[in-house]
DNA sequence: CAACCGTGGGC
DNA sequence: TGCCCAAGGTT
């Protein structure tokens, strides 16, 4: 922590007290004066990892409620976490959830409040070591996620892209945070960037730190923080196979790591390379009538666009390719499909939409 | 360290 | 519609 001037201590002492009065009640977050529970705050941690609010809501309860603990979550199975973990994305949070369940559960000590030792425990990079440390433990650690970095760089009207001015934007951060409440300070920043330090149209009029804003007094927050130049989107096309077996039993290959590593998923072409049509056969898993549906599936990844046509065929052979099993048509919405997988599902009249 | 890794929603 | 963004981490 930086040791705060007189000066700086007023943003910060306004920012708590806007957050004592607005803060939202999330299912992660502890109620007042209750303190928070090192597991719950973990697993919303992993969750909220680029992704949002609603979105982590809708899976939050389920995952909680079906392992209650980290000894709970640590004893299960892993393909029951990535099942229950489908549809949210980024899978390798879910392989590196269950790993660090596992080292926690191991331990016998429970998560360490210290952000070194977090920062150890796989899964858990710079910002979220501290901000567990600070919002569990009230250790004075500073957590810089997309709002915090929006938050400062508006407030100081710093020019440059986050990314290349991090330590600058990180003391900044510090300076806005009370020594006395570390927890709520972290949570207060984060707060007020999603909901008044908003990207698009701030609510600049509700904003306790207004007065001091060097981006309102330049007459243009929404101009920060600067953006990076971003290379354009590569549109790639491919195929899936979905290859039934009477009516009870669908062909599944599970990617080892990369793109859906541990999911469940259809065999198709490699989805990270351009596949034209002309070529898509021959990564079909085995010979057959393949039918291609009429319409593709699209898909937008983080960094590539996917048109992907969906291949069905029938066979009566018992056996599988050796990188590929057979699993029941019933199990599909039990054990869980990456969304993509889903939609070629849907496009084939095997699971709903 | 830049590339990779999902998905959904807002405008 | 296409782009931006979301409580980032790993390699």
């Amino acid at each position: 922590m930086i040791k705060p001037c007189a000066r700086s201590t007023k943003p910060a002492e306004a920012l708590l007290a806007w957050y004592d009065a607005e803060r939202r009640e999330l299912p992660w977050r502890a109620r007042r004066g209750e303190s928070p529970d090192p597991y719950r705050v973990w697993l919303s941690e992993i969750m909220l990892q680029q992704t949002t609010v609603a979105t982590v809501k809708q899976h939050y309860e389920a995952f909680l409620s079906r392992w209650a603990t980290v000894e709970d979550l640590a004893c299960a199975p892993l393909d029951d976490v990535l099942a229950q973990w489908a549809g949210l994305g980024y899978y390798a949070r879910a392989r590196n959830l269950h790993a660090c369940a596992r080292a926690v559960a191991d331990s016998r000590a429970g998560f360490p409040r210290e952000e070194a030792a977090l920062r150890r425990l796989p899964g858990i990079g710079p910002y979220t070591a501290a901000a567990i440390s600070a919002i569990v433990f009230d250790q004075p650690c500073v957590a810089v996620d997309g709002n915090v970095e929006r938050v400062v760089a508006r407030f100081h009207a710093i020019g440059q892209p986050p990314r290349k001015v991090a330590p600058l934007i990180r003391e900044r951060a510090s300076a806005l945070m009370s020594r006395a409440r570390p927890g709520d300070s972290v949570q207060a920043l984060m707060e007020l960037g999603a909901l008044i330090c908003v990207p698009r149209a701030p609510n600049c009029a509700a904003c306790p730190l207004s007065s001091s804003c060097a981006a309102l007094r330049l007459g243009a927050p929404a101009d920060y923080p600067a953006r990076e130049l971003r290379p354009q989107k590569p549109r790639r096309r491919g195929a899936i196979f979905i290859l039934r077996r009477g009516d009870e039993a669908l062909l599944r290959r599970l990617p080892p790591r990369g793109l859906f590593g541990g999911m469940n998923a259809f065999p198709s072409t490699p989805l990270t390379q351009d596949v034209p049509a002309a070529e898509v056969s021959r990564f079909a898993p085995c010979a057959a009538r393949w039918r291609a549906l009429e319409q593709p599936v699209t898909h937008v990844f983080t960094h590539f666009a996917l048109e992907a046509t969906v291949f069905v065929a029938h066979t009566r052979a018992k056996s599988a390719p050796s990188d590929c099993r057979w699993a029941a048509r019933a199990n599909l919405d039990k054990e869980g499909l990456p969304t993509l997988m889903r939609k070629a599902a849907a496009h084939a009249g095997l699971v709903d939409a």
